[in-house]
RNA sequence: GGUCCGGUGGCAGAGUGGUGAUGCAGCGGACUGCAAAUCCGCGAAUGUGGGUUCGAUUCCCGCCCGGACCUCCA
């Protein structure tokens, strides 16, 4: 168990590369901007474990200072989305809205809280504009064949957020290099938009935003110069966000952009890379339709933040057997409530979000409540609704569905077996049951059952 | 090839310069018609070779293995 002060807040830091203590710039209102979806499809579990990750900071944030401002960007104007929106002929317009109502409905079903503020990035195009043009005049970016660019061999501070040697980076993409491109390095902030395509009127012609300035132009709108937590996936630090913060700093020479930067690692789902290139992702649909929502958030929360993560159908139902131990907790006290936050989820919560620690500290907690401790059981509460778990009735998480009668009346004839000792027949009707995900229980008080996994042997 | 991250019981997965969490699985016992749940108990791990140290799983170096990034990615 970390030992340090539970509600001093400790996290890592990818530009220092260590954990540091965290220090917001305004201890009254914290601020932290995440890169949202490109909404040209539907959500995958790589997406879930970023947006989990930063849940999970946000409502910790928000248990520690008295105000917090969450900003997470929706992508609406991407290459991706075109070539999407041609291959079902439908227009843009209605395949980013589709898409973004699918996205908001995937993370509400796991309780992912919404973002404060959610900009799309075709509502900002003026500030991106405006940006651009303050890099061009500023000497920071140039003109060539329509496209503007970055240069840069003027940010003396590149490659440091991602580690990367600035000579190296200047010499760019080892496959190909745009002629127009003074170094190889260099990267668009805008770029020429045919008729047929998404385009917006300005100083260098007809045309659309290169990939990184949104985040740029939208994290200066809502959170100003300097805010505190940039975050996204361990893939987005090169090239997105050194690209992103060399714009910023360019731009906003007097600001510092991002204070802190927070990176989830990859997930691999049976030990393979998942990516949407490859074509092997699993949609958050996908595994809804597997198992409770409950038993995802955990799952994902069983492995530490920065830490790869191989999503398998084991852990999955390791996840669910988990929760059974603490919602058994819960039900050994019907009607308990949340109390205080037990130090023991704080501290390691604080402690860069270990949510491993948590979990254990959570196991301690059952096992007291189960003892007859209603004092760890309330605490287990507010833990659940901490990390946004434990949100059912106990009765809910075990016989939740709608085949109640029919389950009851199986009971009923067990039981009448049982009491002419046929116990090859109890047996068969429990074993049925069982093997469509329901297990019946004899206790002292009757016979009580509970939903497992389908075919399940627990 | 370059840069970075990591290798902990059967599996998952934390922490730590000095008795190595937690969960799942397993084993023994109580309970049960038998199970399940619950309770009591048990076994089981720091990739490898060096170095620093009174002491290394932890710090340093080499090696082996795995992964990420190197301009689509969460």
């Amino acid at each position: 168990m970390s030992s340090h002060s539970p509600a001093r807040l400790r996290l890592h830091d990818s530009r220092q590369r260590r954990i540091v203590d965290f220090q917001p710039i305004d201890p009254g209102h914290v601020r932290l901007y995440y890169c949202g979806p490109t909404v040209y499809d539907l959500a995958h579990l790589g997406n879930l474990r970023a947006n989990l990750t930063a849940d999970l900071l946000v409502r910790l944030l928000r248990v520690l200072y008295p105000r917090v401002t969450y900003v997470r960007n929706v992508t609406d104007v991407d290459d991706k989305i075109n070539a999407r929106a041609a291959e079902l002929g439908i227009s843009i317009g209605t395949l980013t809205d589709a898409t973004l109502a699918d996205f908001h409905a995937d993370l509400a079903a796991l309780g992912v809280l919404p973002p404060d503020i959610e900009p799309c990035a075709t509502a900002h195009v003026g500030e991106m504009i405006a940006m651009i043009a303050r890099l061009v005049e500023d000497g920071h970016a140039y003109e060539a064949e329509g496209h503007v660019l970055f240069s840069v061999r003027d940010f003396p501070g590149y490659g440091q957020l991602s580690g990367r040697d600035p000579e190296a980076l200047l010499a760019g993409a080892r496959v190909e290099v745009a002629p127009y491109k003074r170094d190889g390095g260099d990267f668009v902030l805008w770029k020429p938009s045919p008729a047929e395509l998404p385009g917006w009127d300005s100083p260098w012609g007809r045309g659309r935003p290169g990939w990184h300035i949104e985040c740029s132009a939208m994290s200066h709108r809502y959170l100003g110069e300097s805010f505190d937590i940039h975050g996204g996936g361990t893939d987005l630090i090169f090239p997105h966000h050194e690209n992103e913060r060399a714009q910023s700093l360019c731009a906003h020479p007097h600001g510092e952009f991002a204070r802190f930067w927070v990176h989830n690692a990859m997930l691999l789902v049976d030990g393979e890379k998942m990516s949407k290139s490859l074509g092997n992702f699993l949609t958050i649909r996908d595994i809804l339709a597997r198992a409770p929502a409950e038993a995802i958030r955990l799952l994902l929360m069983r492995t530490h933040y920065r830490s790869v993560l191989d999503f398998s159908d084991a852990g999955l139902i390791e996840a669910r057997r988990e929760l059974d131990r603490f919602y058994r907790g819960l039900e050994a006290h019907p009607g308990v409530v949340a109390g205080a936050l037990p130090d023991s989820v704080l501290s390691a919560l604080t402690d860069d979000l270990n949510t491993p620690a948590v979990l254990a500290a959570m196991h301690r907690l059952a096992d007291a409540a189960i003892a007859g401790d209603a004092r760890a059981a309330s605490g287990l509460r507010a833990a659940g609704a901490q990390l946004g778990l434990l949100a059912l009735d106990p009765s809910e998480w075990f016989r939740g569905g709608e085949d109640a009668v029919e389950i009851e009346a199986a009971i009923t004839a067990r039981l009448e077996a049982r009491r002419v000792r046929d116990f090859a027949r109890a047996d068969a009707i429990r074993a049925e049951w069982l093997a469509r995900g329901v297990a019946m229980e004899d206790g002292p008080a009757g016979t009580t059952w509970r939903r497992v996994p389908a075919g399940g042997t627990a």
